[in-house]
RNA sequence: GCGCUCGUAGCUCAAUCGGAUAGAGCAACGGCCUUCUAAGCCGUAGGUUGCAGGUUCGAUUCCUGCCGGGCGCACCA
């Protein structure tokens, strides 16, 4: 008896690959180039377990009509392998083969077997990967679009973990220049204020009740000491108070989130280090940095970029992009394989440059990956939220967490593929209907975990049940709803793939919306837990690995697999 | 104006390197709870895939043009 470690697409895929040598040996196909054999899933049913559109291909190449060439291929095809019980030639010259039920059914213990780890891969390639996102500026508390960089991010991390590679998540801390200055005064400012003092808030402070609480807090704590002496005296100490204070809320806030970041770079250290004039002293020595009306430019128009950048202004002053030049490199110089940047679309401009530099300084481009993700829209009840970032009315993303939970609100934020704009209701969020897909999915779960509770209240030794588990245990599903589940389940590793791959985690919450559909509909269709006690067996084993698969399926989203609800 | 990007059912979105009859959810309408969780299920209806060409045996997918939306085009960060 074939299983699926012996026998499975990869197996079929050679089989085509040989009997299409053999035609050719023997002359009755003539073409000496061979398209890429692909095996695909139909769509309909009754077209077979897989397809392969070779014929098709092949065609043009042959001089003849795809029929033909696909009949002779399954003329060699035939009986060729076990699973294999009927191919069929459909359509313009589609070869369909049918397989077996056992070759499904094991797919079942295979889940059991992997549990936790169905659907990781491994890489041809083992990878160091850094993705690096959120990296919202340290003067305030993170927003809601920050939370969708932030979902995505990590849901990226993870999808490119189960697909073996070593992953470091990064945030990067702007944590020099004039907004610093900025938000140390607009401290100190609400400090005076505290003590009576009427104070003008200068254009471009930051306004949010953050900061008065954060006043609030230095008030009790140090008292009037700083209401004496100039204000440049006290200064330095309000910025690095307001820092510590912000950035150790926005990681509470990640954390509360489900995202610990590995690193958290600071960008005054590539200064101190030198790092930034560094980087610029080896692009001159490239020639590609040249002076010009007094400041200094690099030269990006040759790879890719729309003009050249300045990098030194002429007061002397470095600018931001030679920060983020000397960033990357330093990003390279730490050995990874791959870096991927996540971004607002506010930055998709941006992305030519960055890559035409990271090319100058002699790194394939292609290491870099610049994801953009469009806005957020928040709703209420289909409704827009206003928000105002200079009145600091903005919606953080704590708020949202505080309202619709964890879960929900990291699955609405992927839900939606990152280049197109995302509407997040939050009522929506919060209602607990199948209006709501978190709840579709993770009710599903705890369905699942109820019928196992309900056998085991019943004396079924359900761990016992899975692991006697063998294919003649599991020939008793038969039912329609029992294959089309089980073929979704094979489905997951290819998907988990083929989503890490795209770098689209949104396919994941497709994936389970459509997983948890088939799970409910089967549910209310069919008994698991019956008298019949072979029966029940094999449809525990059939629910459990969907359970498994639910699980595996939300942890890399991060959300949690509720066992009641 | 230039660049990037998107345009699919009333709404929000899918669609396996270009594959067969373009799929879901919501909203609408009609059904299903003495039985493992009704936060669920079943059914009906809904389409010239923005428009016009091109490439191909085959186009939502690739190319060109046009129309429409979003974003970006600093010696700002």
């Amino acid at each position: 008896m074939n299983n699926q470690s012996q026998f499975g697409k990869s197996a079929l895929i050679n089989l085509i690959a040989a009997a299409l040598k053999s035609c050719r040996e023997e002359g009755s196909l003539s073409g000496t180039t061979r398209p890429k054999i692909l095996l695909e899933t139909p769509k309909h049913e009754g077209r077979g377990d897989f397809a392969s559109t070779i014929a098709l291909m092949l065609a043009k190449i042959e001089k003849k009509s795809p029929r033909a060439i696909a009949a002779l291929l399954v003329s060699k095809l035939e009986n060729q392998a076990d699973c294999v019980e009927k191919i069929e030639i459909a359509g313009p010259g589609y070869i369909n083969f049918f397989l077996s039920a056992d070759y499904w059914l094991t797919i079942l213990l295979n889940i059991h077997k992997a549990q936790s780890a169905f659907g990781h891969s491994k890489p041809p390639k083992k990878q160091k990967i850094q993705i690096e996102f959120v990296s919202a500026n340290p003067t305030g508390p993170l927003h809601v679009a920050s939370g969708r960089a932030a979902a995505l991010g990590d849901a990226l991390a993870r999808l490119l973990e189960a697909t073996g590679h070593e992953v470091h998540r990064e945030y990067y801390l702007n944590d020099i220049g004039v907004q610093m200055t900025l938000l140390g005064r607009s401290t100190y400012l609400r400090y005076r204020e505290l003590f009576g003092e009427i104070v003008h808030l200068p254009e471009g402070s930051y306004r949010g009740a953050y900061i008065i609480e954060i006043a609030q807090a230095l008030k009790a704590a140090e008292g009037e000491r700083f209401l004496e002496g100039p204000e440049a005296d006290h200064l330095p100490f309000f910025i690095r108070y307001s820092f510590d204070t912000i950035v150790s809320r926005i990681r509470e806030d990640l954390h509360r989130f489900g995202i610990d970041f590995d690193h958290w770079f600071s960008e005054k250290t590539i200064h101190q280090n030198t790092e930034v004039t560094d980087a610029l002293a080896d692009l001159k020595s490239k020639n590609l940095l040249y002076e010009k009306d007094g400041a200094q430019w690099v030269a990006t128009t040759g790879f890719g970029d729309d003009k050249d950048r300045v990098v030194v202004r002429s007061n002397g002053e470095k600018t931001y992009f030679a920060s983020d030049i000397a960033y990357h490199r330093n990003k390279f110089e730490r050995g990874y394989d791959r870096l991927i940047n996540i971004w607002g679309a506010d930055h998709h401009g941006y992305i030519d440059r960055i890559k035409a530099v990271v090319e100058a300084m002699g790194y394939a481009p292609q290491r870099l990956t610049v994801l953009t993700h469009q806005l957020v829209n928040l709703l209420r009840d289909g409704k827009p939220v206003k928000m105002s970032k200079r009145a600091g009315t903005f919606v953080t993303l704590r708020e949202v967490m505080d309202e619709v939970g964890v879960d929900a609100t990291r699955f609405f934020f992927l839900m939606r593929r990152s280049d197109s704009a995302l509407d997040f209701d939050l009522e929506l969020a919060k209602k607990a209907t199948n209006e709501n897909p978190v709840f579709y999915v993770q009710y599903a779960h705890a369905r699942l975990c109820s019928i196992v509770r309900v056998a085991e209240e019943k004396n079924a030794d359900v761990d016992e049940i899975i692991q006697n588990a063998r294919l003649d245990t599991l020939r008793l599903l038969t039912l329609p709803s029992e294959m089309s589940l089980i073929r979704e389940l094979s489905q997951y590793p290819a998907l988990v793939r083929s989503a890490a791959e795209a770098l689209e985690p949104h396919r994941i919450t497709f994936y389970l919306q459509n997983l948890a559909g088939l799970l409910h509909s089967y549910y209310f269709s069919c008994r698991v837990v019956t008298e019949d006690a072979a029966l029940t067996k094999a449809r525990l084993v059939l629910v459990t690995a969907v359970r498994i698969v639910l699980q595996n399926g939300l942890k890399l989203l991060g959300i949690s697999a509720p066992e009641k609800m």
